[in-house]
DNA sequence: ATCATTGCAAACTGTTTGCATCAAG
DNA sequence: CTTGATGCAAACAGTTTGCAATGAT
């Protein structure tokens, strides 16, 4: 057999994957933790678990993975590409020292802020265009880095 | 004379940077336009103007540029590096099929929107975070696209 | 004379692909 | 038997760096 959790199997067939060993160990990573990796830590943390795999098979998975809507996919602000198994939308509070992040919702009145141009001269344009919704970063300083600085400034 | 441009030359030498021609080059053409070029596009677009430059001298400036803050770095959703002349904090509406972006404000109670843990588990966690700020991005459909997806369907 | 800038080429990192091998349906 | 998955190695794209030549102060 290639995957022993029966509900990970599940959730690859559903969105018509084959539930291989690889795909198994990613998702599994991933359900178990709410970090938001990129491929080389993945790649570590399913090394440390004794569940090594080719950098080659950890990107070709990614990529099925994510096109099939079973994990999610974004680029964080240092330009590398993160993971994690959050599908629904959300949005991301990011630790502006460490760039660690957690998933949060927005509480608020979201709904009610709109985008509004710069430019006086793009006003024209601006009002054509279909707004379909937004995603909000959060930007802050994560417990750890807060306890960091505290301890370097002293 | 290295930068026929003496608002540029000011603008330059206030943030303690030379006002050398390759500078002078890329801070006339973020201001002038008001696009989010690409390192690559931005050589290009140099190119076109009769302006080339080596692909080292432009990433050279560009580190220099931004981290003096006389422009704006961020990273597109694709992963790559892109720059503006708006260095004040605003915000972008992207156009989800093409990916072009313009600057924005966000008009609205964006104050009152607040993160709220997705995990139960985590909310002791985000209670320590201390929350700095926001990016929002707004994704939507710019006029171009909405004709051309128009044309496309009829 | 000194120090910063330019630009070529080489190095490096994150990512993708060609291909041979292996396993599943 | 046919198709898809794995993994090595090579290719690639974006970015950074070593270094020699050039230009500014």
């Amino acid at each position: 057999m290639a995957c022993d959790r029966p509900e990970i199997t599940e959730r690859l067939t559903a969105h018509g994957l084959r539930a291989t060993p690889a795909r198994c160990r990613i998702l599994g990573l991933l359900l178990e933790t709410h970090e938001h990796y990129t491929p080389e830590e993945m790649l570590e943390a399913l090394r440390t678990r004794g569940e090594p795999m080719s950098i080659a098979t950890l990107y070709q998975n990614l990529a099925k993975l994510s096109e099939a809507g079973v994990i999610g996919r974004f680029v964080g602000p240092d330009g590398v590409s993160r993971y994690d198994a959050v599908t629904d939308p959300h949005h991301h509070l990011v630790c502006e020292v460490c760039g660690r992040m957690v998933d949060v919702r927005a509480a608020g009145p979201l709904a009610e802020v709109v985008p509004q141009a710069v430019f006086p001269e793009d006003a024209g344009e601006l009002a054509r265009w279909q707004v379909k919704g937004h995603k909000v970063e959060f930007v802050g300083v994560c417990p750890a880095c807060q306890a960091r600085l505290r301890a370097r400034s002293a």
